[in-house]
DNA sequence: GTACAGATTGAG
DNA sequence: TCAATCTGTACT
């Protein structure tokens, strides 16, 4: 996706990500998957944000907030990857939006797996119904035995913290332009999210926000069998 | 230097 | 419901 897909309004975006693919360079494969849940973050005023300041929030420099080592990357231009460490263990992959100086990024919650095929792309547990003859219909079953076989390796990437492993990104992505990286980029998949297949709600792990809890900054594909579980 | 909470997760 | 696990940040 070029530079103008991420400077948009950062609430666009996160919508906009919706179905896009991430396409990962990996010893010489492809990792993808589609995006199916992002949330966006909208500092210095979101209190839910790593560039919320309480000194800055109701000044009329508000757009400014706290610039940190681990938040900076907040603060590059639209296309940039931010990307930190949560409860000391997962990674956290995030999109900076906007203009340079303005910290607002989407947090990417979900992917759903997809097999580069010779014709293209086409979705992973699509390709499994197809390869295995078995209908739609038992897909969740099928899911189920295959979260079951990875569960170990958290290779199924449903949740912020397992599509970063899933995707073989940790912190020396920080700072990462998509736009440019030959080692990971966003794609459009030709797939249009109908407005009607967008759900919007609370964003998660952060009622600690008080007021900015209830914004409905999150958004996900209905009925997607990858978004995250609650 | 030290204390402490956190944009999660899977197990029980 | 709970604990694993560690970095960034604030404060002494």
């Amino acid at each position: 996706m070029p530079r103008n897909f991420y400077t948009r309004p950062t609430l666009v975006v996160a919508k906009d990500l919706l179905g896009k693919f991430i396409i990962r360079k990996w010893r010489g494969q492809n990792i993808v998957g589609k995006i199916v849940e992002t949330e966006a973050y909208i500092g210095p005023r979101d209190k839910a944000s790593h560039a919320y300041s309480e000194r800055d929030a109701h000044s009329s420099l508000a757009y400014k907030g706290k610039i940190t080592s681990r938040n900076k990357a907040e603060y590059l231009v639209g296309g940039h990857i931010y990307i930190y460490l949560v409860y000391g263990m997962y990674w956290q992959f995030n999109i900076s939006t906007s203009f340079e100086g303005r910290p607002e990024c989407v947090l990417i919650r979900a992917l759903e797996p997809v097999d580069k095929e010779e014709t293209g792309f086409c979705c992973a547990s699509r390709a499994r119904c197809h390869s295995e003859g078995v209908s739609p219909k038992n897909l969740k079953e099928i899911l189920r035995s295959a979260q079951d076989d990875m569960r170990k390796r958290l290779f199924i990437p449903n949740g912020p913290g397992k599509l970063c492993n899933y995707l073989k990104v940790d912190k020396s992505f920080y700072g990462e332009d998509l736009t440019k990286s030959k080692k990971v980029r966003l794609e459009d998949s030709g797939e249009k999210i109908k407005k009607s297949d967008i759900i919007s709600a609370k964003r998660i792990g952060i009622d600690y926000a008080q007021e900015w809890a209830s914004k409905l900054w999150r958004f996900y594909i209905k009925d997607n069998l990858f978004v995250s579980k609650r």
